[in-house]
DNA sequence: AAGTGGTCTAGACCACGTC
DNA sequence: ACGTGGTCTAGACCACTTT
């Protein structure tokens, strides 16, 4: 009788993957608790507990009190994608990071906009900017700021730093929502990324909230070519 | 003295995240151990070590051993993005979900393919299909197969099931990459999803391993107007 | 060397959902 | 009603990293 040494949770966790790819434990099954697992496997039910949760989290397991934990029949990939600052994600690569404002000005956002907001019609700031890696245009931003939320933002000329950088010091969200697209380039982004006319370009939507009040609405306008990656 | 009821980690993390957001604890910040706001909070230890842990997990706090726990100076917010079957992805919105295969085939793949995918040139599966929601058009599918990792794929048609959904069920992955981005379709695109010749179009490219060995390489493409939302 | 987070244990009680 | 996962506790030891 060997008692290999499961003795801690990351351990568990490989065995119960080990199961999983093997088919010992095929999509739909119903995989033993944890007490009987914990005695198993020689240590704490509190060990188990942990292996398995994140073996949930990462879609593979279902667990259900009561009905117990099955093998997920359809596993669900969970992608994570580090949202973080461009000039950060430029000079991870090496690159030199550039910055420059188009445009700064107080005005009343389109319809669209403020919908999206939440707030009445009102003046709210409005931001166009270029980031670039090595003197190559990389990104447009275009921003609209509450200020009706973030009113210090009203006195930031935003010349050197971008919208990006100086919400995240300056205003907190606590959540937001953030889609991805593709889009053809307008004239105006265009000329900015210098690219052709309604080439294919990659954007990122993001609007964040401080609890119910609206931070800031952004939209980012990659040059052509752009790939966001990860691992799974 | 009052004694809040800190009872249980979800408390302890609010309070903690409220803490963050009320800036009592500013970015760059060192906060107390573990040890001294258990004793503040009249919990045990291990229940603000799980509530900390999950804070950091989601990036606004740095933790390293001895060094102790800081507010991160700069929050990388995490976007995790189920990648679920394209079917339920459609099904989940109350569409009706059809799928046609286009073209099945044993080739040689071209450079490109064989080079990611790591294996001597030789035939392999080639799949082409067509996913549809209330019978428009919504992706293409265009995918690889190695056959030496996966051969029961040779004597699946793949006529009435997609590529995504059988080897989901059959053929397990470990780990993989995942890389979205933007491109203008290409003739054979356009004309399957129905759209302008070079519309601007996303685009996901993910390649699946088992272990050492290659499985699936495949490429998504969107009909135009698709987005990939979540939440932050 | 010492302080901090990381984890394990054994036992307990609770919450939820199925039966 | 009862079985399952979810969590808390108190104490212990360990691993890492900084001083």
């Amino acid at each position: 009788m060997n008692r290999p040494a499961f003795r801690n949770w990351q351990t568990v966790q490989e065995e119960v993957l080990r199961r999983i790819h093997a088919r010992e434990w095929k999509p739909g099954d119903l995989i033993p608790n944890e007490a009987d697992l914990a005695e198993e496997f020689g240590c704490a039910r509190a060990t188990v507990n942990r292996a398995l949760r994140t073996v949930a989290e990462s879609g593979l397991l279902d667990r259900r009190r009561k009905a117990g934990t099955r093998v997920a029949l359809q596993p669900v990939a969970k992608a994570t994608i580090d949202i973080s600052l461009i000039r950060q994600e430029i000079e991870a690569r090496g690159q030199k990071y550039g910055y420059q404002l188009i445009s700064r000005s107080l005005q009343e956002p389109p319809a669209q906009i403020s919908g999206a907001l939440q707030v009445p019609t009102t003046r709210m700031l409005h931001l166009s900017a270029l980031h670039l890696a090595n003197d190559a245009p990389y990104a447009v931003e275009d921003r609209w700021i509450n200020t009706a939320t973030v009113p210090t933002a009203l006195s930031e000329t935003f010349d050197t730093i971008s919208g990006n950088e100086w919400l995240l010091a300056n205003a907190p969200y606590t959540h937001g929502e953030i889609a991805f697209s593709a889009a053809a380039a307008t004239k105006e982004e265009a000329r900015l990324l210098g690219c052709p006319l309604h080439a294919a370009v990659f954007v990122i939507d993001r609007l964040t909230w401080d609890h119910a009040a609206s931070v800031t609405k952004v939209r980012l306008i990659f040059a052509p070519g752009h790939q966001l990656r990860t691992t799974l």
